[in-house]
RNA sequence: GCCCGGGUGGUGAAAUUGGUAGACACGCAAGACUUAAAAUCUUGUUUUCGUAAGGAAGUGCCGGUUCGACCCCGGCCCCGGGCACCA
């Protein structure tokens, strides 16, 4: 074997030199820095017990990012905590009998280790978990500063209850229905719960999408879509039985009016319920529709059933009587809980129409010469781009012409207005759990829901608890919820709910900020670091964690914790990382353990292999097999090259005058190289495509000749463009071979500037296509002229064959790329 | 069901602004070194016809726009993410 092979240790190197980070503090960040602020994201991980695949490629992509940005000549924070609460730890706690609290902190023990065996760039000082009371009472705090603001309120939302376990479950304990553990049919059951106003957000939080540049246009279509605004007319059918003045409707479909033929309600709606105290059978849907979980994705999966109340409202144009049906698929919780049923003009109206012989009437016909399909016998017409027709004094309006002079006749009768709606609804974050921050309230008989003082932050979450899955713990320890009113002192009791985990997670960026100040939830250090200039994490919190984060941001704004109005300038979302199909995850478990691959090869080469297999957006099936050959390709290629080329003297300076042609043509794939990994790391975020661009570059060293100290001199500028250009996907080796290249340390090294002279070409290839078809090239000077290149490639032998005997009608050249002959 | 993506060799992928499809790797095959194996190196590798030069086909399927389409447009199929209590 190879003496300058064999030397290359990754185990020892990386040990080695992670103490040396770690001695160093090498990764502190500090804010009086004259250089501009880097601050460095990934989405902090649950602390499930071991890092998966998954977890690799984020804090490797985000490394990667951070470490780019310091050779950048930026000022890089890269914190790292955890997002500590949640349901797994319950489950464990289940199983294993250990308390939540002491499973969590001993999977985060484990997993620090396994992250800095990776050799993450992270700031450890400013570590934090989110199940510290000393984090988690700045979220209490701002739970009651939002509280005063009005931004908090309580109503009565669904739950999937369990009847035999008696607990609140979550949709992913629910399976086809049935409890998980109990495998008993899951109830609907309303109970008390807060909410935060995230609709008072709704429109800044859409428009300030648009000036969030740094995001994928996907995220943010898809957030525009989950916040849904509509501009409609909300409108009273008139109805004065069973206690109710008028039944309120949305509809974004004002047009359509005069086609609605019946109404439907929620079964929760109190027209329905009204209806059911005198109706046995109306009563046994009602039961029934309770059966369905609390998922929009259950709801729209499952059949469309109704049933008629017998009560009838009246038209508020027409004054016609219209039935009014209980309907399983509308939601009290969204809107009025009621519907006005247009059949012709909307698909699910016209299906549960046909179903059960309800009216069809349709208002609205394609235009005279429009070529569109309209029988309303076999399916709805939604165009909206017909005219009105059976429609009275509207016929033949349009769209808009139908909307307005239908919603100004409603608004002088009284009887409607515009309105604009969001999909978006509030946020609930009231959790009928015990592993979760405590919900800073005492409810009070005299003085009803009471926020906590500041003076008795933080509410502790007792974490010395004997959890059996049965009910929270929480509410069987009444010396921990019995307490006083702070306002009249009267026996009170304090709130068993904890918060929604999303709450940690929607604050923990600005945290980091000030993770260490006792005094404030943040201070002024979080004004220097936010926004968060880059982020990083999986595509599937593409809608909650990032909206969620965002509207507190805008809160914590408003309230001049931070001064930027976005928390997340740039926003990297990754696909999966797969297992046989499957997202790596908490549930899969030790599939795709990345610890035995990282004792076998070191932490380069399994960096260097994630990023090397896709890029950052696409899902991809993770395979081992790229690990090993990403430690060959360091041990046999870079270290080899490097350990070799030490052997050699060479000048210090290059005379770039001197250079024969082969010298001149290393060297331009040399500063093309550095060109384009400055491009795909900082622009384009395609990382493997870094790695192949330095292999191939390796390709063409090793084929290089070495005669003279020039010829070696050549190959070490080519060596340590690659050692740097490589640092931030492989730091170790990266450290290790430019410290013996260069003598100093990489971390307080600038990427190297791409030489311009360097670059340019004395010839270049050209294609020559006949009719869109390769039929030959050429090398031609770049400074060569259209008619040149037009006559060189006629007279190709290749390509005179195919023109030979035809007419050219046009000749296409696309300067230094291609010359194109359409003949016929 | 609704919203958002994706589909390219045996495999992971590349092709950045509509301009050489398959870079770079993995795997496989042949060869070199070796008593042998491992390791390493060299060559080949989309399919197909051809000794070759070269030809034909080819980026999920069908159609369109264009001198030219993996890329743009219309329709379809399949896979993935999200759907508000997994995080």
């Amino acid at each position: 074997m190879n003496d300058s092979t064999s030397s290359y240790n990754p185990l020892e190197i990386e040990g080695k030199i992670q103490s040396y980070w770690r001695e160093n503090q090498s990764f502190e960040a500090t804010e009086n820095s004259s250089k501009p602020k880097f601050y460095c994201l990934a989405m902090f991980p649950y602390p499930s017990g071991q890092l998966h695949m998954g977890h690799v490629r984020t804090y490797t992509l985000g490394d990667v990012i951070g470490r780019f940005q310091r050779l950048q000549g930026k000022n890089v924070m890269q914190p790292m905590g955890w997002d500590a609460f949640g349901l797994p730890a319950e489950n464990a706690a289940i199983k294993h009998k250990v308390p939540p609290a002491k499973w969590t902190m001993s999977n985060i023990e484990h997993m620090k280790k396994q992250l800095c065996s990776l050799g993450f760039a992270y700031d450890w000082s400013r570590e934090l978990y989110t199940c510290n009371p000393e984090y988690y009472r700045w979220e209490q705090w701002f739970f009651t500063r939002m509280y005063k603001k009005g931004l908090v309120y309580k109503k009565a939302a669904f739950v999937n209850w369990d009847p035999v376990d008696q607990t609140v479950l979550a949709n992913e304990q629910v399976i086809d229905g049935k409890g998980w553990r109990s495998n008993a049919q899951v109830e609907r059951r309303e109970l008390s719960q807060w909410f935060l106003k995230i609709t008072d957000y709704a429109q800044e939080l859409l428009d300030k999408l648009d000036d969030l540049d740094g995001w994928p246009e996907k995220i943010k279509t898809m957030q525009r879509n989950w916040i849904g605004r509509s501009e409609g007319v909300e409108l009273t059918f008139l109805f004065d039985e069973v206690g109710q003045n008028g039944i309120k409707v949305y509809t974004t479909r004002p047009d359509t009016l005069l086609g609605a033929t019946y109404i439907a309600v929620a079964a929760q709606h109190p027209i329905a319920k009204a209806a059911a105290k005198h109706n046995k059978d109306l009563s046994v849907f009602h039961e029934e529709c309770n059966k369905v979980k609390v998922a929009e994705a259950d709801m729209a999966k499952m059949e469309k059933l109704g049933m008629d109340t017998g009560f009838k409202a009246k038209h508020p144009i027409t004054g016609e009587e219209l039935p009014i049906w209980v309907a399983n698929f509308v939601l009290k919780e969204y809107g009025s809980g009621a519907v006005m049923s247009v059949p012709a003009h909307d698909h699910r109206d016209w299906e549960f129409a046909k179903k059960y012989g309800l009216d069809i009437r349709q208002v609205i016909a394609p235009k005279a010469d429009s070529d569109e399909n309209c029988d309303i016998s076999e399916g709805a017409y939604i165009s909206k781009s017909g005219v009105l027709v059976n429609s009275g004094e509207f016929d033949g309006l349009d769209f808009q012409g139908a909307f307005d002079a239908i919603s100004n006749k409603l608004i002088a009768l009284n009887l409607g207005e515009k309105q604009i709606n969001y999909r978006l609804r509030d946020w609930g974050v009231s959790r009928q759990r015990y592993w979760g921050c405590p919900i800073p309230i005492i409810n009070c008989d005299k003085c009803g829901p009471v926020a906590v003082p500041d003076a008795d932050l933080p509410v502790v979450l007792p974490t010395d608890v004997s959890f059996e899955g049965v009910g929270s713990p929480l509410k069987k320890m009444p010396g921990w919820y019995k307490t006083k009113c702070p306002d009249c002192g009267a026996d009170a009791n304090r709130e068993t709910d904890t918060f929604d985990t999303f709450m940690e997670s929607s604050w923990y960026y600005a945290r980091f900020a000030s993770s260490n100040q006792d005094n404030a939830m943040l201070d002024e250090r979080a004004k220097y670091w936010t926004s968060v200039d880059h982020y990083v994490g999986g595509e599937e919190h593409a809608i909650l964690h990032l909206l969620y984060a965002r509207f507190f941001h805008k809160v914590l704004r408003d309230e001049g914790l931070v001064d930027s109005d976005e928390p997340f300038k740039k926003l990297l979302s990754l696909g999966m990382v797969l297992k046989d199909g499957v997202k790596m995850s908490k549930s899969v478990g030790a599939a795709g353990d990345p610890q035995q691959l990282i004792d076998l090869y070191g932490a380069d080469a399994v960096r260097m292999a994630m990023m090397f297999a896709a890029p950052p957006e696409q899902s991809f099936e993770w395979s081992e097999n790229g690990v090993e050959s990403a430690e060959k390709w360091l041990r046999t290629r870079l270290w080899a090259s490097v350990t070799q080329c030490l052997e050699h003297d060479s000048p210090d300076k290059l005379d770039t005058n001197k250079l024969d042609n082969k010298q001149r043509e290393l060297r331009r794939l040399v500063h093309e190289m550095l060109a384009k990994a400055e491009d795909d790391y900082g622009r384009r975020l395609r990382f493997n495509t870094v790695i192949s661009t330095v292999m191939s570059l390796m390709n063409q060293v090793d084929k290089f000749e070495r005669k003279n100290a020039l010829d070696w001199a050549i190959v070490k500028e080519a060596l340590k463009s690659m050692v740097l250009v490589m640092a931030p996907i492989t730091p170790h080796i990266s450290h290790e071979l430019w410290f013996q290249l260069v003598g100093e340390n990489i971390e307080e090294a600038s990427w190297l500037e791409v030489d311009q002279d360097a670059l340019k070409k004395t010839s270049l290839t050209m294609i020559v296509q006949v009719n869109g078809k390769l039929r030959g090239q050429f090398e031609i000077s770049p400074d060569a002229s259209k008619e040149d290149a037009e006559q060189i490639a006629k007279n190709l032998d290749n390509v005179g064959k195919f023109i030979e005997g035809k007419t050219i009608r046009k000749v296409i050249v696309v300067p230094n790329k291609l010359v194109n002959f359409v003949v016929s």
